[in-house]
DNA sequence: GTCTATAAAATGATAGAC
DNA sequence: GTCTATCATTTTATAGAC
């Protein structure tokens, strides 16, 4: 543990930060909750500006993310009917694990266009490679859906808009908890797929 | 036309702190794109202070929410096969229209949770009630599958993603265009549908 | 590495002339 | 209803003692 002080600067920035945006979180602020004296400046002896810390702070964040994901990729996912249910949950906790990440997305993009891209390629991009790569192996026969790529979108877009309103509103669409969702979406795509299939 | 001033303020915080945030937009700064001279604290003679503006902008952007569910409710949905999708382009289209309210709770909510919880209701709930509402009917018999109000949060989930991922990003997750999107997740449905018909 | 003290700038808000 | 002028406060950031 003994977590340094850059450390504890870095996790009151991300704290005061996911909840008041960059611009409402004051260098008093950080120092505070970091059990540095407010408004002293000792701040400024580990970070050169609140850019700065706000960058460093993404930089962390986005390693845990690469982090999560790494583990998240070597998880067992073999049986055949509910692998996909399965999935779309794992894939609900990896953005939870990675909500941080998401919040300072959701409050500064645009502030700071460079990030924001990058945070697009790490979770939205490399989302839908995975996701691709695991459509095509959990289902029996491949995706025999129409347009596979649409296919993804749907899947990608059901999965973040599912946590997204669950971030915003503190509860899902239609109060329906994570499995109940993740088993419906799951359903809708085999008995598409199967469909599709001529079967 | 012939904008008022108070008329041209709202305009202008509205447009600020949709890019910047509340604590990232000064009032000097709402006076600067209002056409008044900056720091003159003319926006004084028009709102009590920087909250009040934020909330007045609110208030209106629910109000032109609400118009804009109107006509929607109105529009024509009655053919069989393409209605789902039609249904579906429709709601991005609403999301898009009132994307600055989205903006405004993705920014600030915390910051007022009054405001946030009457977005909830306004878009979130009535969306789901609305969707039902048409899923029951634009469907040959009804939504035939095992969890209908899973399915609704699939279908809602889907479409809050897809325009949130636009809305951060820039772009749909994998680079797929509206129709497409919409026309997939018709199918989907309808796929669903059919099967657990028994057919 | 943290503190006290403080500089320099920005910000929310007000008073009063026109 | 807008302007100039100004105030009080907050905020970013620095200097120097310990």
């Amino acid at each position: 543990m003994a977590a340094t002080t850059r450390e504890r600067i870095l996790d009151a920035a991300l704290e005061l930060i996911q909840r008041n945006g960059f611009p409402g979180t004051t260098v008093t602020a950080i120092e505070e909750r970091a059990g540095l004296s407010p408004g002293s400046g000792s701040f400024y002896r580990h970070f050169r500006s609140k850019e700065a810390v706000f960058r460093a702070v993404f930089e962390r964040e986005l390693e845990r993310a690469q982090r999560h994901r790494e583990e998240f990729e070597r998880g067992p996912v073999d049986e055949p009917q509910d692998a996909l249910t399965r999935r779309f949950l794992q894939q609900l906790d990896y953005m939870a694990k990675v909500g941080p990440l998401i919040n300072l997305l959701a409050r500064e993009h645009g502030r700071f266009p460079d990030l924001t891209s990058r945070i697009g390629d790490a979770l939205v991009d490399r989302g839908i490679i995975e996701e691709a790569w695991h459509l095509t192996r959990d289902l029996p026969a491949g995706p025999g859906h129409g347009d596979p790529r649409a296919l993804l979108t749907v899947v990608v877009s059901a999965l973040s808009g599912y946590h997204l309103v669950q971030e915003f509103f503190g509860r899902s669409p239609a109060d329906v908890a994570p499995d109940r969702f993740a088993a419906t979406l799951a359903a809708l795509i085999t008995a598409s797929t199967r469909d599709q299939d001529g079967r």
